[in-house]
DNA sequence: CGAGAAAGTGTGTTTTAGACACTAAGAGTC
DNA sequence: GACTCTTAGTGTCTAAAACACACTTTCTCG
């Protein structure tokens, strides 16, 4: 079964940069190609985008069918197309990054039979294709939205503590924050709700949770209100 | 001529929204469509990226080939990608947004002999396919970036007065600026030169022009400096 | 019960944002 | 050439936000 057109057409790939948030590092979701080109690389998953489906659809598609992970974060990135991305045919892929809960997909099923697993950002193999530049794309775009959109909870787990959230802004920006003055700042936004519950089996003092307010987030974005750290 | 394919493969196009800002309006560039769909409908500029184009070069090309226009601020704003957006087949479209100064550009050459015209963005007609959907992203991010980023000074001509400038960040901000309060900040970023020429033939006091110095801004961005109004 | 380790908490200072109103300059009119 | 019209240009005070900064609390473990 083969397809005809009167003028050469791309093909369209959808890719998804997955980040992931572990104690103190950023994670990136990789997967090894088992195929030709650049088989046994690591790459972004992803994979073509089909004729029915719209392109977000595509890459929550891909995302489930080699990774197992269905319910997260997803915005669309860039699109790549410079003529020679693709050693097989002129390839154009449109970019996404995710954000997920960790925790919440340690052990990631691989359908696709294909090796799945996560890296420290700082610290990436060797990948695929023009990936490492849509990873650089991404990691740009994560850290200047993570100033202004209240974005970092999506990698945090349903309940955190106050330091886990520092710890993370910190490994994000790049840079340590005063404890007294993130606090008053983050606590202010009035988008946390501290939960009666406690750190278990810590060797000090116990933290308190706090959840992440989702719909009073909402509420305050359509009066215009701004997130910043 | 024709080409045979062992998928099917969605057509890829590029289109552009070319913002322009004329004393007190944003305007928009199209054209009118000369073939089907959509024939004598108002569109924005645009076509297929051929195979050994980068899309950057495409949407260039196209702008070049329909409305005369060369050298411009443009950048990629998303990719629109819905199954049904084009009645003919599978289109994906990464949609560009372009700056001009619009003075520059008062004459359109149109080679394509379709017709092109400038419309104020608050007076749109109906517009093919889903740009309309495309120009309110486009919209969206201009307001936005706007903010954060100096890039109005794309739509001012080369020598421009801070009474120019005020107006048409209060047109895209949609709200009035206080005058001292704005050429107090606008100068303290120290990216403005002024020059030694005055407005001529007008019934009023006689403004001083400022260019912008972008050279100066690339040095302070490189050193961490964030531009914000 | 002392040591270790992270949680939690408040104030003073500096910087930045915002409100606000008059004088200066040039052209046109009588 | 005096008056009017129109926009250019300018400074201060107040309120809010950002930032610097250090000690006490709570818990576990040995």
């Amino acid at each position: 079964m083969s397809v005809t057109y009167k003028y050469p057409h791309p093909a369209v790939t959808v890719d998804a940069v997955v980040f992931g948030f572990d104690d103190a590092d950023l994670k990136l979701l990789l997967v090894q190609r088992l195929a030709q080109p650049f088989k046994g690389q690591w790459a972004l998953p992803g994979g073509f985008v089909q004729m029915h489906e719209s392109l977000d659809q595509g890459v929550r598609r891909e995302l489930a069918e080699e990774t197992g992970i269905d319910r997260l974060y997803l915005e669309q990135l860039y699109t790549f197309g410079e003529p020679e991305r693709d050693p097989r045919e002129r390839v154009i892929s449109v970019a996404y990054y995710a954000l997920v809960k960790l925790n919440a997909y340690h052990v990631v099923a691989a359908s696709d039979a294909s090796e799945v697993a996560w890296f420290a950002v700082a610290d990436l193999p060797k990948l695929a294709f023009d990936h490492e530049k849509i990873v650089e794309t991404a990691l740009r775009r994560v850290k200047a939205k993570i100033r202004y959109e209240p974005i970092g909870f999506e990698l945090l787990p349903e309940k955190f503590t106050l330091s886990d959230l520092q710890r993370l802004y910190e490994t994000l920006l790049e840079e340590p924050l005063d404890k007294r003055n993130f606090r008053k700042k983050i606590l202010a936004t009035d988008l946390l709700v501290p939960l009666d519950e406690y750190q278990q089996d810590v060797a000090h003092r116990a933290a308190q949770f706090y959840r992440f307010n989702r719909a009073r987030y909402e509420q305050l974005r359509e009066r215009g209100f701004n997130f910043e750290l």
